[in-house]
DNA sequence: TAATTTATGTTGCATATGCAACAGATATTT
DNA sequence: AAATATCTGTTGCATATGCAACATAAATTA
C-alpha cells in the first residue's frame, strides 16, 4: 500500500491521521485497489453497495440514466475523492446511481460500514474518520445544493450562469477551467447541447463571457447575476 | 427541557441516547429555545451560522431567493427534523438560504459545533450524537440527490410525474398527500405556478392521475414512468 | 498526410413554458 | 351572512428550448 501514500495524504477522510497509522488503518479498513479502462462500468445503477470508494488515479462520471435514454450527469469526481460515502453511511442497499470510469482509473475500495457498526473497541483513529466523513459528506451536502440552485433556473442562459458564477468563486481567477466538454456540461446542466451552443454564443455576442474550448471568461458578472432583471 | 422530551424522543439525532443522560446532555450542547410567529423569518440569507436547529412543533420553510424576486422552495421540515446541520458539520459561516417559519413554531437551537471541535474529553454520547448525524446528513444527501433527479427532467410534466412517484414509494399508500399546494409545489419544482396547473390538468385528462388539493391518486405509474417514450 | 471520428456551432421548426390577466372556487375575517 | 382574501384553473401570447439535420473545426487514427 505503500505506494498510494502519497495521494492517500490528500485524502480529507484521513486528514489528522498519522502517517505511521495509515498502514494498518488501510487494513482494518479491508483496503482493496482496483483498476479500470477508459468508459468502462465501476457500479450499475441497482448494484449492491457493501464500500466506499477512493479514486486513487482517473476521473469518475456519477450518472443517472433514464428508461428514454435522458443523461443526467451528476457529479464528475477525480483524484483523492470519494464516492458511495452517502449510500453507505445512510445504510442504501441498492446503488441508485451508475459510475463509469471516463479514463483509466485506479479505485481504492474500504469498508467503512464495519467502521461505523460493528467494531465498537475502537482503534483510536476511528471516531477521527468519521469526523472527517462528516465533514465530507456535509460538504457535498452543499454542492448538491448549489446544484439545485443551477438546475432550478428557469432559463438556460441563467443556469450557466449560476454554474459559471460558482466556478468563479472557487477557482478564484479570471479566466476559468471547467471539467466538461459542451455535451458533457449540456449533461450536468440538463439541458439540450445544441441549445447549449446556442445560448454560450448569445452570451458571447452581448458581451458576457468568452469562451475557448472549456475556458471561459466572465466579462461582466453583475449582468451574469441578474440576467433576467432587465428585460 | 422535560417537556419536551416527547419530541426530542423523535429526534433522530437522538437515537440510542439513553432518556436519562438526555438532560445532561442538552445542558452539554447548551439546549434553548425560542418560538416563532407565522411567517416570521428563522433565519436571512448572510446570517451567521453557529448552531444547528431541532424544530419542536410548527413548519420551516428552507427558502432560496434571488434578486430578481425568483422563489425556490429547497424543502419544508416539520416537527423532530433538523435544519442547519449541513452548514455547521461543513464549517460555513454564512447561511445561504432564508429559512421562514410557516406557521406559528418552536425550535430548539444546540451548539453541535462544540460538540464535533473542542469537548475532545467527550461524554459517552458524543460519539453517538456523531455517528447519528453521519447517517443523518448522509440521508439528507440522497434526499437532494432526488431532487435534482426531478429538476433535471426536461419537461414540467416530467418533474411533476417524478416527484409523484417518489412521494408514492415513500408514502405506500395509493392516494398521497404532499405538504405543498399549487404555489409552494411550483416552487419546489422550480416551475411557473399556471404552467403546473396546466400540466396537472392535463394528465388528468390523460387519466395519469386524479387529485383535489393536496390529495393525489396515481392511476398509472407504468405511463407516469416512461412518459416520454411515447412522443 | 489522408482518412476518420469527435466536438462544436448553426438553423428551422414544433412544442413547452413563463407570464399576465381573468374567473370561479374555497377559505378566512368581519 | 357578507365581505374579503387566498387558492386554483384557464387561456392567449411571446419566447425559450428540445430536437434533428447539417456544416465546420479539431482531434485522433490509419
Amino acid at each position: 500500500m505503500k505506494e498510494y501514500f502519497h495521494i492517500l495524504k490528500q485524502v480529507k477522510l484521513f486528514d489528522d491521521i498519522d502517517s505511521n497509522d495509515l498502514n494498518s488503518m488501510l487494513h482494518c479498513l479491508g483496503a482493496k485497489t482496483k483498476k479500470y479502462n477508459k468508459n468502462s462500468i465501476v457500479c450499475l445503477a441497482g448494484d449492491n453497495i457493501n464500500s466506499i470508494g477512493i479514486v486513487l488515479s482517473g476521473t469518475l462520471d456519477i450518472v443517472k440514466e433514464d428508461i428514454c435514454g435522458n443523461r443526467s450527469l451528476i457529479s464528475r469526481i477525480s483524484t483523492s475523492h470519494l464516492f458511495g460515502e452517502a449510500f453507505v453511511c445512510a445504510e442504501i442497499k441498492k446503488s441508485p446511481v451508475t459510475i463509469y470510469s471516463a479514463t483509466k482509473s485506479e479505485i481504492m475500495y474500504i469498508n467503512f460500514k464495519k467502521l461505523i457498526t460493528s467494531c465498537r473497541n475502537s482503534c483510536t483513529f476511528h471516531n477521527r474518520l468519521i469526523q472527517n466523513m462528516l465533514k465530507i459528506i456535509a460538504k457535498k451536502n452543499l454542492m448538491l445544493t448549489e446544484k439545485l440552485d443551477y438546475l432550478g433556473k428557469k432559463s438556460t442562459k441563467e443556469k450557466i450562469a449560476s454554474y459559471l458564477i460558482n466556478q468563479l468563486a472557487l477557482q478564484q481567477k479570471s479566466t476559468i477551467t471547467i471539467p466538461y466538454n459542451r455535451n458533457e456540461l449540456a449533461d450536468y446542466l440538463n439541458v439540450n447541447r445544441s441549445a447549449l451552443s446556442r445560448e454560450l454564443s448569445k452570451m458571447r455576442d452581448e458581451k458576457l463571457i468568452e469562451f475557448q474550448k472549456n475556458k471561459f471568461t466572465i466579462l461582466n458578472v453583475e449582468k451574469l447575476n441578474n440576467l433576467d432583471i432587465k428585460k
